[in-house]
RNA sequence: GGAGGGUUGGCAGAGUGGACGAAUGCACCGCACUUGAAAUGCGGCAUGCUGGAAACAGCAUCGGAGGUUCGAAUCCUCCACCCUCCGCCA
């Protein structure tokens, strides 16, 4: 949600923003006429309710009782404005930030850097089929890795079962992503080499809820679209659709202190996503399924380190990609292809040479206060830093977002780029501590 | 699933129909005293909305939503959460 007074008094500049977003410039428009009239009508009505506290001082009860059906009156017709407004108001995206490429949709992003050299499969070494890499759902059906067909039969399309080392390589993600993100010494030289004595303080890891009700994640801005979620009737909840979805909350409706951000942390769960808009996208293989493992940052901080703490979180996701060795490049995502609570989004696309060409696996998101201002997540000033302007009452907090690894597409990543030419897969040196095998066959 | 108890400001905690946006204590901030600190004394200290250049004024908020009443933190209904006991369960 954004700021209210942002809204009435740079109208103009939020609706070139959102346009930019695809979104309906007329929303403004529409919130500001609902707004005026909400403005006249809480005017009229707390006259009469001032009335009414003096005519009770003077327990005049035919008086009050008239004034009282007037105020009830009233009270129907803001509520009902109330809600009106409301619609409309969190409908309106986030805005933009200065460097996002304006753009119509994925097609616009701008790549930031590539890191890594593909491997060359054409060369001695290459793969089995006369130099042409496999993708990863070849390689693994052949080694009986993944299994897509039994899933259907009990599950339905879009789900698999992993047997395995497609599992053992998982978890071993996983227990490497957790020994990273709580290293003291890696998380602060990362932070170091974002910005100069920026603060690194290592993620504490948190298990979440899976599912949630509807009212909290429609402050997170993740309940719609409602298509996309999977929602429990008999108890009105909603399946996450990510970690972030109850990540986000952990400060629902609290005012933190300054000296204790930035607060980090870190968790792996299922995501459930219904995939509704996407049929025939990605149907081979296991980069797009209704339930994959993912593990998630997500971080509070002061609004003025929220860009900085995006730049951190990337440079986490690029040190773990770069030490498994696995070709990538950043991208900063288009005003087009931006989430609606997103400010500045930026996107690791990871090489799948199977494929011949980089693949989303990762996102990076910025939300500013979009979020902390439903979730009412404040942030308390020390005295030292409080500054002028309008930090009255707290300001509202800044949040990021971002994976550190979508295990199936990671896994999948893992699988093409350590094909051997017999068809084996490598197991990357940093993670053959945890699989306890150089090779998975 | 059943029975009972609870939810009040940053924290603790009083308040069972009007004088309560809310006692008191702690914490916090300012001032005084002091060489400094502690202690002590005095004062301040919730949030949001509306109007206003501001001073300020008005309104709302005692877990949430409704209701009763001229008037609700206080009475009634529903909901959420927490605690205790019973049942069931990995």
């Amino acid at each position: 949600m954004l700021d209210i007074k942002l809204l009435r008094e740079e109208s103009e500049r939020v609706k070139k923003a959102i346009a930019a977003k695809n979104a309906d410039p007329k929303l403004v428009d529409e919130f500001g006429k609902l707004d005026a009239e909400w403005r006249a009508l809480t005017a009229e009505l707390d006259g009469l309710r001032a009335e009414q506290k003096k005519i009770s001082k003077e327990r005049n009860k035919e008086q009050g009782t008239r004034n009282k059906e007037e105020i009830k009156k009233l009270e129907g017709e803001l509520r009902a404005l109330e809600e009106k407004r409301d619609a409309v108001w969190q409908k309106i995206p986030n805005l933009p930030s200065e460097d996002t490429p304006v753009g119509k949709d994925e097609t616009t992003n701008k790549v930031i850097r590539v890191v890594g050299e593909p491997r060359d499969f054409s060369a001695k070494g290459g793969s089995a089929s006369g130099g042409k890499p496999k993708n990863h759902f070849e390689l693994g059906e052949a080694l009986g890795l993944i299994d897509i067909e039994t899933a259907a039969k009990v599950s339905g399309a879009r789900f698999a079962y992993l047997k395995g080392g497609a599992v053992e390589l998982g978890l071993a993600l996983v227990h490497y992503a957790f020994a990273i993100l709580t290293n003291p010494n890696v998380v602060r030289s990362s932070a170091e080499g974002t910005v100069p004595g920026y603060n690194g303080k290592p993620f504490v890891p948190v298990a979440p809820p899976l599912m949630m009700r509807a009212e909290v994640m429609q402050k997170m801005a993740r309940l719609e679209p409602k298509e996309e979620r999977y929602h429990i009737p008999s108890d009105d909840l909603y399946l996450i659709g990510s970690a972030e979805h109850t990540l986000g909350p952990l400060h629902m409706d609290e005012t933190i202190p300054e000296k204790d951000l930035p607060l980090r942390y870190v968790a792996f769960t299922p995501s459930f996503r219904r995939e509704a808009g996407s049929y025939g996208k990605d149907t081979r293989g296991i980069l797009r399924l209704h339930q994959f493992d993912k593990i998630e940052m997500e971080s509070f901080t002061t609004p003025e380190q929220g860009e900085t703490e995006q730049n951190f979180f990337v440079a986490m996701q690029e040190y773990l990609m770069w030490s498994l060795e696995l070709p990538y490049r950043v991208v900063i995502c288009s005003t087009g292809d931006q989430g609606d609570p997103d400010a500045r989004h930026l996107d690791l696309e990871t090489w799948f040479p199977g494929e011949s060409k980089y693949r989303e696996t990762h996102s990076a998101d910025y939300m500013t206060d979009y979020q902390a201002r439903r979730l009412n997540t404040k942030v308390k000033r020390s005295k030292t830093s409080a500054k002028g302007g309008s930090a009255s009452g707290g300001e509202f907090i800044h949040m990021n977002d971002a994976t550190v690894f979508a295990i199936g597409r990671t896994v999948a990543a893992i699988f093409e780029n350590y094909q051997t030419k017999e068809g084996k897969i490598e197991v990357p040196r940093v993670l053959q501590r945890y699989v306890g095998k150089k090779v998975i066959e």
